[in-house]
DNA sequence: AGCACGATTAACT
DNA sequence: GTTAATCGTGCTC
């Protein structure tokens, strides 16, 4: 069952944070499923946070942060990689949360061949890691998540212990100024943690 | 029109 | 720990 429209309809760091252990599945062209469990998240929201792309208003690059939550804003960066991020809050109110790492868990092999052969371990240990071993790139900016034939979705994935929630500040933010650079936007929980309730 | 740099990664030393 | 790869975007002139 995919998460819906109400899921991401809610303050930023709050989806930021119920994000981690959810699903994030990938549906290719012939049917095989990608998936992993989400266990690093970021948030980014508004046009006064100066770490978050909204900063210079609407562009076209950015527009898919003003569309209606539960949307991709997928995003080309460095010259080569793309980052995935979930749209948040209400329509008209530029905000997303940057996936930056998930669990495999279905289709590994696929992944794998993806990342060129590398081992499990750092297959989606990063943002533009992950859009690799998933094969996403522009052509899913602005997709709806919440559609019941989009071929990128969420799930319902395994529950997570808020206390277990680690929070540091947002990655990569170097000539952003205070205290947009060293807020602590940044979840992660530890793949030990998910992997031990995947058993139960 | 030109330019500095980025929500990164991989391959070095 | 350091650095090259690689190019679209947004800012300055």
């Amino acid at each position: 069952m995919r998460l819906n429209r109400d899921f991401f309809s809610h303050p930023t760091l709050d989806v930021a944070k119920a994000l981690l252990g959810k699903r994030l599945v990938r549906v290719e062209e012939d049917g095989v499923l990608s998936a992993g469990l989400i266990v690093e998240t970021e948030g980014y929201v508004g046009t006064d946070d100066m770490g978050c792309h909204a900063r210079a208003g609407r562009t076209k690059r950015n527009r898919s942060m003003w569309g209606a939550p539960g949307h991709a804003y997928v995003y080309f960066t460095y010259g080569m990689h793309y980052l995935l991020n979930v749209v948040t809050e209400m329509e008209g109110f530029p905000a997303a949360v940057l996936i930056r790492a998930i669990l495999p868990i279905e289709g590994v092999e696929r992944m794998r061949v993806r990342r060129r052969g590398k081992p499990e371990r750092i297959l989606t240990d990063g943002p533009a890691k992950l859009t690799q071993a998933l094969a996403l790139d522009l052509a899913f900016d602005g997709v709806d998540l919440c559609s019941v034939d989009s071929t990128l979705f969420l799930e319902e994935g395994v529950s997570v212990d808020p206390d277990k929630i680690v929070a540091k500040p947002r990655v990569g933010l170097f000539s952003v100024p205070e205290p947009w650079k060293s807020i602590e936007w940044n979840y992660r929980i530890q793949t030990a943690e998910l992997k031990l309730r995947l058993d139960d």
